[in-house]
DNA sequence: TTTTAAACTAATGTCGAAATTTTAATACCT
DNA sequence: AGGTATTAAAATTTCGACATTAGTTTAAAA
């Protein structure tokens, strides 16, 4: 097993903690109170946190350290409309170059995601379902071909992640989980009937949602 | 004036001459040699490779340093593929949402092109013409008015830069030059006049000149 | 009371060196 | 000879400490 260096394992957790909104946002990020968290030393954190800078997710000011990307309500917007417009070129892209291996891929993470919707809205554990919902709508880009494209895909759902959170956090116990349901069986239907027009149409208005209910609240 | 630190400096140094070539493709960068090359303690180094891995210029074997990423025909082809659809999706944003100032910038940028285009090509002055030729297309698609559209763009531009310094090396001399400059001329003339459909399709063409080019050669 | 200056505290950025790991070179055994 | 173990050299990664800069409190002067 290939053991990692700090700095990678110590970007992973930040990351993640970012993302999660541990935290949050304008948040000043002290070299001591990180190096207590995480138990490395400055260099590896350092490194860490010149690729958050890369990711968009920290900002530095010289000489007086690092702390999180304030978000924004202009930011949101633009994140938003921009991943719907790349995710329906990946989409119209593998309606017209995906196989019969990428269509059995996406009947089975749709599958996946609905047997599982019930029991996890239950649960209440809104991160695995969340995990399934990005498996299903990856199972359907992946079929572009385009290693760039996806990406670009990914970069900007992390970007993302940060205003989700806040929207799953929202929206917890609402009843926009079965209207998502009955939207993913359009989607898996345009696209299997290679509707790309539909499709894209679909994919765009079903990634903006968030969009609309969190513009009001920031 | 802002004093930026060394991991900055020597990051746009090094990002510099990856894009140039003067590292090439598979270079192992060690240490030592950095550090002679730009005068600074391991550290800042550190910080800029770490960096120029997030931007997929530097890849990073645990224990095993750093070294140039690989050029290959599938990532040519993959890149220039992506940017000429980002670029079709700016460029159609920005006919869409363009003002007067987007207007009058697009002209200036292209007088200003076509101007210096003979001097800088006798004095063989390419990387002044490559400056002048990206700020005119940048004139045209900064009227989309997306901030992560255009940074996508930027990340490809600059990722698709090895390629191009290649291209322009093998180039250099050729009638490739003049048939260039028509093409911009087409370029301008349907997208004032807000054909966005022939504009979207002359970009993306001109966008993979390069790469027809480039794909007999790698 | 307000303003300015100076001293103090705290945090960042950098270097040199130690610790760990890889790479190579050499010797050894079958 | 061929392959394996041993040893030495070189490179990467990390830590501790120091110099430098920012932020804050204190004190003095207007």
């Amino acid at each position: 097993m290939p053991q990692e260096n700090s700095a990678a394992k110590v970007l992973h957790h930040l990351k993640q903690d970012i993302l999660k909104g541990v935290f949050a946002a304008g948040h000043k990020l002290k070299m001591s109170a990180l190096k207590e968290r995480y138990k490395v030393g400055v260099n590896p954190l350092r490194e860490a946190l010149s690729q958050l800078v890369v990711m968009q997710l920290v900002q530095v000011q010289d000489q007086r350290g690092y702390r999180v990307c304030p978000v924004t309500q202009s930011e949101l917007v633009d994140i938003y409309d921009t991943r719907a417009r790349i995710e329906s070129l990946c989409v119209g892209l593998a309606i017209v170059r995906g196989d019969d291996a990428w269509e059995a891929g996406i009947v089975a993470a749709a599958y996946q995601l609905q047997a599982n919707a019930d029991l996890l809205k239950a649960d209440g554990d809104i991160q695995a379902w969340e995990q399934l919902h990005q498996q299903f709508h990856y199972s359907i880009v992946q079929g572009c071909g385009s290693k760039e494209l996806l990406r670009v895909r990914l970069d900007l759902y992390e970007k993302a992640s940060r205003y989700r959170n806040l929207w799953l956090q929202h929206n917890a116990g609402h009843g926009a989980f079965d209207v998502n349901q009955m939207e993913h069986e359009q989607l898996v239907k345009a696209t299997l009937a290679r509707d790309a027009e539909l499709a894209k149409k679909l994919i765009s208005q079903h990634i903006q949602v968030p969009s609309q209910v969190l513009r009001d609240l920031l």
